[in-house]
Formats: structure tokens, C-alpha cells, sequence
DNA sequence: AGTTTACTGCGCACGCTGTTCGCAGTACGG
DNA sequence: CCGTACTGCGAACAGCGTGCGCAGTAAACT
């Protein structure tokens, strides 16, 4: 069949009966199942359930499962609105470098999806238009532009996918974040004790950020300012 | 039960008859198939049919599936070896991310692994060590030295994850490539015409990149120079 | 040497998954 | 007012991860 994307083609049908549900209020519910309850509770039965359906009517309006994925990685996506432009780039970017950073943050399902497939959206588009706008000015090459709102997005994305497997590998739980930390410890210290790792030991035992509760937060804030420092070295 | 992570794990029990697999021929086994015929692939049943033992054998060696997970990925992460350092840290740096980029290419499954847990094993742990070491001078903060080598391996990760995303949309295949392509570019009209999206619509009439053949290549050289030169703002 | 103990390999079974097919019902275009 | 192109959906299929329990085996202890 081969059927285009799902952005290319019309929601509604020009003949036969108005559809049941819209693609927002699919996209909608699992969305909501997925925060609440991770990425693998998202079914296409359960999505069904949701919306009080049968189970393959969903395959009316999405091609497949990983089409059902596109629509929410796209709605997520307009839980946040990129920041209105100032015009100073560097103020822009950190904007929407925080906004994204807290939009995975708040949908942690999201990291994962798109390493699939490339989503494009039109809630997708809009922040990629506010990165481009944020970089772009008269004079600069478009290349150049292309490469800067990559370098930008591209770390944001590589961060939040860090931090969300360390942050979900001690699943959000309390107890189970001072277990694993535990177990970690106990890792830590046979690495130490190998003597394999001299440099990985002492970021181990010299560093503070590991050991600090808001230690993602200072992380971010530090790299992202190395990237920007990078970024500012090729602009005027 | 709640056994400990596998790397702290003795592979051999002390009593008990001596098992019919090694943890390394598990791992290549599943590497193999996830190279040839995609992550899809790997099952359970598969992996243990290729090794000629029972399903249900395998759940001896691995915890679940996700400890599976864990091996592939430091398996893989020991097909490529650190490059040896030359006290150069530029050129030390830029090797480790020319050679990660080189490893995550050649096996795609890669970067979608470790989004769902941190992966400890000690081929992993030698590539955090290469790149410490690269980032390390006596007099330099250790939590900059965290923080810049987080910089440079979240921003391969993350290019990496993009690309191979793009790579897997086309499938490889030459002519599901150009089909991809003229789907993009009947999309990127409709984009275009919205008038939505005037620095997106900027790029794609303008920029270069996007049209060359090895745009990958050039937008990783590009965006790794900016990643350094903002960490060299940091350093001396 | 004999016994105990802790392991290994593995068949069975359960509940779940994504997806194809075909059929009855419906609204719009001509 | 008919023909056509759609919608909703139940049944069915092949495949998935994994818990359970049992027989066999090698090392440790007496």
C-alpha cells in the first residue's frame, strides 16, 4: 500500500462517514498513558480502551504503532511553546534549550522515541523554527546557522537522554534510588579498586557534582554554556 | 529476588555444574543478530535458538532481557578501542568522538540501548576513561573535567542519534532512500508554501548541506569544531 | 567416600503484543 | 437515488517475555 506520512494526508476523508475520534485526541490519550505509565503501557489496545474503540479501528488513522508514536512525540512537543525572541541569541537559545530540556523532563518517554524515526510535525517544526530564529541573523550563512541549531539541539537531546536513564534506572521511587545509589557505591569502589580507571577514580573521589542532589542542574547549566561559548566564537 | 547488576556478578558460580555459555559468546551472539537483521530481532528465543540452547536457558545468565540489553551494549563498545592519548587534548578529543561516531555507526542499534539504563560494563568504562583522560591536566578542576567530557560524549551521542535516525528512515536501501527523499521534499513544498516557517524555509532554499551527499559528515566535523572551541574557552 | 548443597539446562504454560482480513454499515458525489 | 469510498470492528495468527518446577551435576564439607 505505501501509503504517504501521516502530516501529508487530509484527517478527514472526502466521502464516507465523519471519523469517530480526531488525531489530537488520540495523540492526547497516549500521551497520558505514557506519563502515567511509561512508554510500555502505550498499546495499541489499551490506546483503544482508552478512547472506548475497537482495538483495530486505531489502524484507520494511524498506519502502525510507530505512526500512533509520531502523533505523540508531536503533540508532546506543544506541551511547551518556544519562548518568544529577543534578540539576543544567546539569551534565545538558553530559553529554548531550558524549555526543551523540561518539556523531556516532563515527558521522559520522549528521548526515547524519536531515535526511531525523524518526526516532523507541525508542533516538531515550530521549534525548530524558533531555534533557526534564534540563531539566524542577516549576514550569517545558512550553512553556518544549520550547524549552530544542530550543535544546540543535538546536546540538549544527548543530555536529557542521560539523565532520564539514570533518572529512571532508579525509578523516580525514593527507596529505589537510595538502593541503587547503594549499588552503584558498591561498583564504584571495585572500579577505584582495579586501578584501571586513574582518571575515572579521581573524578570519583575529587568531584562534587556527582554527589550533588541538583547535580543534573549544574551539569546542564555548565555544558550549555560550553556550547555557547563554542557557538559564539563563529558569530561576529 | 533483586540479584545485583550483572557486572558485579561472579560469571562462574561456585558450585554447580560449569555453563555451556560464556557471557562474551552470549553478547556476540546477539550483537551479530542485531547487526544483521536489526534490534527487532533479538528475542530471546532467537538468540538462545542461536546458540543451539533452550529458551528459558538463558534467564541462567542474564536477569531479563534488559541485562541482555547490557551486554550487547558493552559488547559493542569494545569494537572500537580508545585511541591511545598524545597529550594533545584537542586531537585526543576529536579522535574519541571521530571513533565513537565510527563504532555507534556501525552498529545503529547502539544508541537506542543505553536511552532506557545507564550501561557500567568495562569496555564502557575504558571509553569514559579515554575521554577523561583526554579532558585531564593537573591543575584543572575535576568538575570541569566532568562537565567537558559530558559535553563532548552527549553531543556525539545525540548526533549520532539523529543520524541514524534519518539512515533507518530510508532504510539503508537505495531506492526506499530516494523514495524518502521525494516524500521530504513534496513535505518540505507544503512547508515551504505554509509561509509559516520563514527561517525553516530559509535553510532548506539556501543552506548547501542538506543537499550533499556526505552533509553528515560535514554537519559532525562543523558542530564537534564549536563543541571544542567552546570547551577550549575553559581551558588555560 | 558419602552426603549435602547450590547450582544448570529446559519444557510447559500464561497473558500479552502488533497486525491482517473480511464484512456490515454510512455519508457524500454525481 | 444509486454507486462509491470510506468507517468501525470482531476474529484470528504468529510471536513475544518470563515464572515455575523438575531432573541432573559438580563442588564443598564431614
Amino acid at each position: 500500500m505505501d501509503r504517504p506520512p501521516i502530516w501529508l494526508r487530509p484527517e478527514r476523508a472526502a466521502r464516507g462517514p465523519r471519523p469517530a475520534h480526531s488525531r489530537a485526541e488520540i495523540a492526547a490519550a497516549a500521551v497520558r498513558v505514557a506519563d502515567a505509565e511509561g512508554l510500555t503501557a502505550v498499546s495499541m489496545r489499551r490506546i483503544a480502551t482508552e478512547l472506548a474503540t475497537g482495538t483495530t479501528s486505531l489502524y484507520r488513522y494511524v498506519d502502525g504503532k510507530d505512526e500512533l508514536f509520531d502523533l505523540m512525540v508531536d503533540h508532546a512537543m506543544g506541551d511547551g511553546r518556544p519562548p518568544a525572541p529577543t534578540g539576543d541569541w544567546r539569551a534565545d537559545l538558553t530559553a529554548v534549550a531550558h524549555e526543551q530540556r523540561a518539556l523531556m523532563l516532563r515527558h521522559p518517554w520522549l528521548v526515547r522515541l524519536p531515535a526511531t524515526r525523524p518526526v516532523l510535525g507541525p508542533n516538531t517544526l515550530a521549534w525548530l523554527e524558533a531555534t533557526y530564529a534564534a540563531v539566524d541573523v542577516p549576514g550569517l550563512d545558512a550553512d553556518e546557522v544549520l550547524a549552530q541549531a544542530a550543535t544546540l539541539l543535538t546536546f540538549v537531546r544527548g543530555h536529557a537522554l542521560e539523565e532520564i536513564a539514570e533518572l529512571e534506572a532508579a525509578r523516580g521511587d525514593q527507596a529505589a534510588m537510595s538502593d541503587w545509589l547503594a549499588k552503584q557505591a558498591q561498583y564504584g569502589e571495585r572500579v577505584i579498586g582495579s586501578g584501571d580507571y586513574p582518571h575515572l577514580s579521581r573524578m570519583m573521589l575529587e568531584a562534587e557534582t556527582p554527589h550533588a542532589a541538583d547535580r543534573f542542574d549544574r551539569l546542564f547549566e555548565r555544558s550549555l554554556g560550553h556550547v555557547l561559548d563554542g557557538l559564539a566564537a563563529h558569530r561576529s
